[in-house]
Formats: C-alpha cells, structure tokens, sequence
DNA sequence: CCTGGAAGTTGACGGTGTCAACTCGAAAGT
DNA sequence: ACTTTCGAGTTGACACCGTCAACTTCCAGG
C-alpha cells in the first residue's frame, strides 16, 4: 500500500528511511506532469522526476524503458481526463446539437488551460502513442464519445444524414484546429480582448459556420 | 559573393583552405532544415548543423543568438514558402469557391509533405516566434491570402456576407486541425487505403462541410 | 533460515547548449 | 605600405541530459 500524505493523496516524496519507495511508477508520472505544467515540455525529463520523487537518477528505468515511455504515460492520463471531460459534456446536454457544441468547448477548454499537456497528447516528443496499447485506448474512448454525439444528433434529425465518421472528421478538424492555433498563441490577439472565456466563445463561432455553412444562401 | 557548387547552388561545406566561410548563416540554416526533414525534430542542433557546414562547433553564435533563432530562421522559411504557394493556388483559381479550397489544399499538402517543418513552424520549438520580425511578417502574409480569397469571394456572393476574419477564423481552424491530425498521424488508419492524394480528398471533404454546412436543411 | 529476484544506487559514456578566451584574416585609416 | 581594428571562427570547458553496466539493499517464498 502506497504512503499518503495528510490530504488522502499519495505523497511523491520517497518515503523516509525507506529502501523502496512504495509506489514510485505513479510518483513518477505525477511529477513529470507538474513538471510539464510548469516548466513547459522542455523542462520534463527522467532525471528531473526523479529528484521530484527524491529518488536517484537511473530509479526510473526499472518503471519505464526510456523517456518515451514515461511521457507515454503522462499522455495517457491526458487522453483519460479528455475523454471524462467530453462524456461528462455530452451527458449534460440532452439536446444533441448543445452537446455537440459542449464537447468541443471542453475539448478547446482543456487545451487552453493546459496547453503544453495537450501539445504531449497530440505532438511528436511521444513518438508512436498507439504502440502503448492504453494511450491508444485512452484516445479512442474520446473519439468514440464524440461519434456518439455525432449520431444521436443524426437520429434526432438535426445533422444531415450519412457517414457519421465524415462529420466527425470535419468536427474534430475544426475543433482541433481552433485548439492548437489558441495553444500556439496564434490567435493571442484576438483573445487579448474576450476575457477569460473567450477560448469558448471563439469555439461557438466556428462550431456554428460549420452546422450552419458559410456559404450564401440561395443566390 | 558566396562559393557555389557545379549545380549553381551555394554549396554548404566550407571553402577548403579558407578561414572565413563566405555565408555560414545561410549554410547553416540549409543544412538545419536538411537535418529538420532527414532525422525530425531531434536530430537539429546547432553542433550538428555546424559538422554539417563543415565548421566548429560554437562557430553558428557568430550568427545565431542561441538554438531559437535558428530554428526561427527555418520557420520563417516555411512560412515564406507556404505564403507563396497559398497565393499561387489563389492565383490560378478565379473561381472563388475553388480557390478557398485549393488554398486548404495546399495548406495540408505542405503539411503532409513535410510534417517535421510544418510541426516547427507551429509547434513550441521556437518559443516566441513573434518576437523575430520576420517570422511574424511570413506568417501574416500567409494570413493575409486567406483574408484576400474570402473577401473576393464574399464580394462573388459565394460566401455569406459579414465580417471575414469570422469565416478565416472557421476555415483556417478546419484545415489546420486536419493538418496537425494528419501530421501527427491521428488519421493514419483512415489515410491507409486512399492512396497518394488522400490528403487532398480529406481536405475536400472537410471543406466542403465547412461551406454548405451539416445540418439537416428544413427539418 | 536461506536464497533469488525485484527495486534502487553509483559511476560512467557520449551527446547537447552555451560561455569565455583566444586567433586568424581582411578591410580601413593614416 | 604599414598598422590598427574588428568581425568571424577556434579551442576548451561546464553543466545538463538519456542511457547503460555493475553493484547493493530489501522483501517474499521455499
């Protein structure tokens, strides 16, 4: 049983005169995404996990095989916590056009608060995220939630029938995108002013063009 | 005036015998973005750069404040290129629906071509890339492309009347969301059975979502 | 009680970005 | 023509990193 601290939650710190640390696959993972929270992606890496975890430099690689695997890892509760968040969304909303809407808000919500998390989830310092069978389930979980909103809208006649997969690439396409453009501060001047919601507003705007179309109407 | 090989082209090995190389700045930025596609984003460093142009090993702070600016300079090419190939694509279209979409196309053509450089150019590489002028300016007049194709094609009656950088905002995160899930292989399994220019058909398809819309017309 | 193996340690190797101090060579000034 | 200056490139060093090999410590099963 791992050794907690006063809050329930397990401590990192290696506990006190022990030999063995108790549970430091997990303390490990949980310092490498502080650590990626608050030094950016540049600052994760075994050796600085490791002084987190006040163990030695080498410890981490009777848990992981390389750095990968532990980014991996980090990845992978991403990819949990994403696809929580967008089930929890579409749940809430029974109206299946506000669902579809609420799951790319909290897809957009996740990676503006913690981008370089959703840079690990989607960029290369992972190399191949589907060969660790879990990040790879994790994912497909989120993609799966999403193809059921897609769906459910379908059979309540508000999306145009055909290939749910076809208006889940475009859905995800756009959302995604506006995503990684706020994460990469491509869009930072137009947020400057929208206030701390913005990332949500802007995220309504495309959703709408894209149930909508952009195209005129019967010129 | 800089050495050039029998094909024209400045070589990037040093002048043998010379002390000076002639144009390392430009060598070095060569043989970074030869290194960028040839070993991905891990294999660009300024060491390697420099054994690339034949020189020691600190000789690129002679040009480059640190391992950013260089980068920066490779982006900034990118963004150049993918600038000048936006406007060609614009260009050769007058039909203004068609020229929206080919500008989506060769957006994600460049992507799926080279991911490594297009991952750099957007990705957290090169910390701010704002701050170098020139990057911004690259970039901005990719932007402006956008803007110039939409606005024509608003004034056609193609496009919905309206603030334009509303529909840029749309259109831009649809095909840099498909660019980034392509390049970061997300869509591999969808891409595997649709040959060559799979890109361009997901483009099409994306795309053409983004202009009708996918709502059911008069429920 | 002994023993085998998992978990953690020390030490080392090659690689990296970056700094300081040095040297070379060509152009500028007299 | 000789000297000065200064940009461009060099060597050497430092701290950090990922990773491997060999060693030590602890715990569980026979």
């Amino acid at each position: 049983m791992p050794n907690r601290d006063t809050n329930g939650r397990r401590a990192i710190a290696k506990r006190a005169g022990s030999f063995h640390h108790g549970d430091l696959r997990w303390a490990l993972v949980q310092g490498a995404m502080q650590l990626l929270e608050r030094e950016g992606p540049l600052g994760v890496g075994l050796r600085a996990a490791a002084r987190l975890a006040g163990v030695s430099q080498t410890a981490p690689y009777r848990h992981f095989a390389d750095k990968d695997a532990i980014l991996a890892a980090v990845a992978e509760q991403g990819f949990r916590e994403l696809g929580d968040r967008m089930s929890a969304a579409a749940r809430e909303n029974q109206d299946p056009r506000k669902a579809l809407l609420a799951i790319g808000e909290t897809y957009v919500a996740l990676a503006s608060e913690r981008p370089h998390l959703f840079r690990l989830m989607f960029g290369p310092e992972v190399a191949d995220k589907d060969r660790c069978p879990n990040v790879k389930e994790a994912g497909m979980r989120a993609y799966q939630t999403l193809l059921d909103a897609i769906a459910g809208a379908q059979r309540a006649g508000v999306l145009c029938k055909g290939d749910p997969t076809r208006i889940a690439l475009a859905h995800w396409s756009c959302v995604h995108g506006l995503a990684s453009l706020i994460v990469d501060g491509r869009l930072s001047e137009r947020l400057a002013g929208m206030g701390p919601d913005g990332p949500r507003m802007l995220t309504r705007v495309v959703c709408e063009q894209l149930f909508t179309g952009c195209e005129e109407k019967c010129a």
